[in-house]
DNA sequence: TGAATATGTGATGATTCATTCACATTTTCT
DNA sequence: AGAAAATGTGAATGAATCATCACATATTCA
């Protein structure tokens, strides 16, 4: 099996305000040196010393490399699946064209938190154990997407079946975000991005043809 | 800059046909260590005794374990290409909804000639140095088809700019490809991952609407 | 205040790995 | 055949890295 997966749970829980600013710092550490270095070049050590604290304060938070890595993860997926939900949720989200204005802003949005460590969390940190559940942000967009889609079926294409329209939907939309942010930017010209996708999403769910 | 990219260069070709079923060897252990082990338990030793010879010899032909790797990405991009290039210059491929079958049949075929190691690929190594290099397909085939786009700009919906719509065409069906590959299998059965990225596809790009 | 608890330190051990090199074996070429 | 070139070998080297632990300092609380 790829890469056998230890222990990567939280080791001691930080009591004093004192010690959650140390494990807050190491985190961010972690996202800066991840950035520069790469994933195998994000050692402990150096982490640590970004983080201006020592290598046993590291170890007396997080059991290991890849507890300090997941705990990143879910820091940064957790702040894309919040834009989200916020985005679906919206009441002003009336109709199945509304909605899906909104979720495509709030994923290009979400990429553009912090589009450096988007990409390097993709692309170099591998998908391991814990570290697989912290990216699985897709499966739940899918999922509020699907019902969000069975809330406007009059409005859905009479070809399309929810749950397999929200899963296409979801994995174009996150891949022209990824491909715009990561390899060209020149598609996040006054929102040429936001445009094409929603004419690729609208034409492909919408009953009525707004191309 | 992430991972300092040594010199990946082929060390010294084999001349005698031993010698190159070596190379031959080894680059397919690459392929099965990586898939079992992942990329950081694919160590050169491990590999080499996969092979059925002596670390010696690896490094006889591959001056460090990037090169190795990206010689092994090249051959899996090598045939991905190949692939992708009879389905677009088919002549078979008259208008402008063939050409986009074909596409996208060839895609999911390319997913399919070795799922497990497109993978890893995909998902495990670092695109650093040379291994960026030969992961570099999905610009190559954008290019073919804006190629293919223009040939047919009749056919096109006139809101479509070829350049852009081939690289969101080319990442969404990839990514398609990708997802049902690696995380749906359940989008395989008859071929519905083919209908729905070409529903996709053919309600985004053509003039008049066959959805 | 002072004992108990929480937090912080960094030298050190243990392990793993990539890579080299001196030498052995096989193939080619004359 | 036999010299030269190509190919193959694997123990040894050296450089990183992860992770521990015995000890120091800071904070809490009775």
């Amino acid at each position: 099996m790829p890469g056998t997966s230890l222990d990567a749970n939280p080791r001691k829980r930080p009591r004093q305000a004192r010690s959650r600013a140390t494990v807050e710092a190491i985190v961010t550490a972690a996202a800066q040196v991840l950035i520069e270095q790469g994933y195998e070049g994000a050692t402990t050590a150096r982490v640590a010393e970004r983080a201006g604290v020592s290598i046993g304060s590291l170890y007396q938070y997080f059991p290991n490399k890849e507890a300090l890595i997941a705990a990143l993860i879910e820091r940064h997926a957790g702040e894309i699946m919040a834009i989200m939900h916020r985005a679906l949720d919206d009441p002003a989200s009336r109709t199945l064209a509304d909605g899906l204005k909104a979720m495509i802003e709030a994923g290009a949005a979400a990429h553009r938190l912090d589009p450096a460590l988007h990409k390097i969390l993709h692309e170099q940190v591998p998908r391991v154990g814990r570290l697989a559940k912290g990216m699985d942000t897709s499966r739940q967009i899918a999922e509020t997407l699907e019902r969000f889609l069975r809330l406007h079926a009059d409005e859905l294409h009479p070809d399309r079946d929810p749950a397999t329209a929200a899963i296409v939907i979801e994995t174009a939309i996150e891949a022209l975000a990824h491909k715009a942010v990561v390899e060209r930017q020149d598609l996040l010209a006054d929102g040429l991005l936001e445009r094409e996708a929603f004419s690729l999403a609208a034409s492909y769910l919408l009953r009525s043809a707004i191309r």
